[in-house]
DNA sequence: ACCGCACATCAATGTCAACTGATGAGGTCC
DNA sequence: GGACCTCATCAGTTGACATTGATGTGCGGT
């Protein structure tokens, strides 16, 4: 499990709300804008295809921030088990903005990675009452 | 808080039987021998120093392993509240094996080290428990 | 079909991370 | 006092990281 994979799976899983994912581009255009930190889109490029294998830690903070995942996620640091954990707590919280982002279009992706962020820290067990009461909220208004 | 205040923090508190501190080229040839990864003692040095300010994340995560300590203790991801946290923990760990030291002075490093890592993974009311135990098991044994 | 835009990737460049070896300071043993 | 060792730090070098700009590709609009 590399930084490469790592961020791959960021890219794959926390999405903005009309694409199956963020570009390059985007992501340090954000991270510019938003942390004042610069950072190119041809090296996000690079470490996402593995031709980059150790980057800084000012640019895996700048990129972890953008995702709303603490930096130690594209660390790995050789303690397997807690990073797998760490992994399905964000499995979790994705799993949540999805619900969170179904349920209102209108909002924009600050907001859902902020909520990403905050879910994050939550047990598995309140991740899933979380979902749970989003669920039933979404039957009280009729969506699906 | 920056990279370079924490490693200072490192040497500082997670310290070998007889020495005040590690030596730069101790770390060095200890990550060298244990992690069979190469790092200059001079480039630690610089790091200590702040002469460089963004050390790729292998080098992070060498001289964490070797302090015993998550990579994400040399990181500070802006998050102050968890850091000061985790330092607190940090903190209460390094206490708890300065009392095993004192306990057994013919420990040596490695274990030392060993513990500090299982023991920052506790709560702080479950190393307050440990602490208390290690109080009681010495004062059993008549010890100061 | 053509144009324009956004995208990922490649090529070339410079800047800095990281190493090697040297230097000098502080300490110990003889 | 001098030889010796270890230490941190400096100077010089190499190589990798990180950027800018160019290239080719795919897609929606007109």
């Amino acid at each position: 499990m590399s930084i490469r994979d790592r961020l791959n799976f960021l890219f794959e899983t926390v999405r903005p709300v009309g694409k199956p994912r963020y570009s390059v581009r985007e992501v340090a255009e954000a991270i510019k804008r938003d942390q004042g930190f610069d950072i190119s889109a041809a090296y996000i490029n690079y470490i996402c295809t593995g031709e980059r294998e150790n980057p800084g830690v000012q640019q895996i903070r700048a990129l972890a921030r953008f995702f709303g995942v603490p930096a130690a996620f594209l660390l790995d640091d050789g303690d397997q088990s807690h990073v797998t954990r760490e992994l399905d707590q964000l499995r979790a919280a994705v799993e949540v903005t999805e619900k969170l982002r179904a349920a209102d279009d209108a909002m924009d992706d600050p907001c859902v990675r902020v909520i990403a962020l905050k879910a994050r820290g939550l047990s598995p067990s309140h991740l899933k009452l979380v979902s749970t009461m989003l669920d039933q909220v979404r039957e009280i208004e009729g969506l699906p």
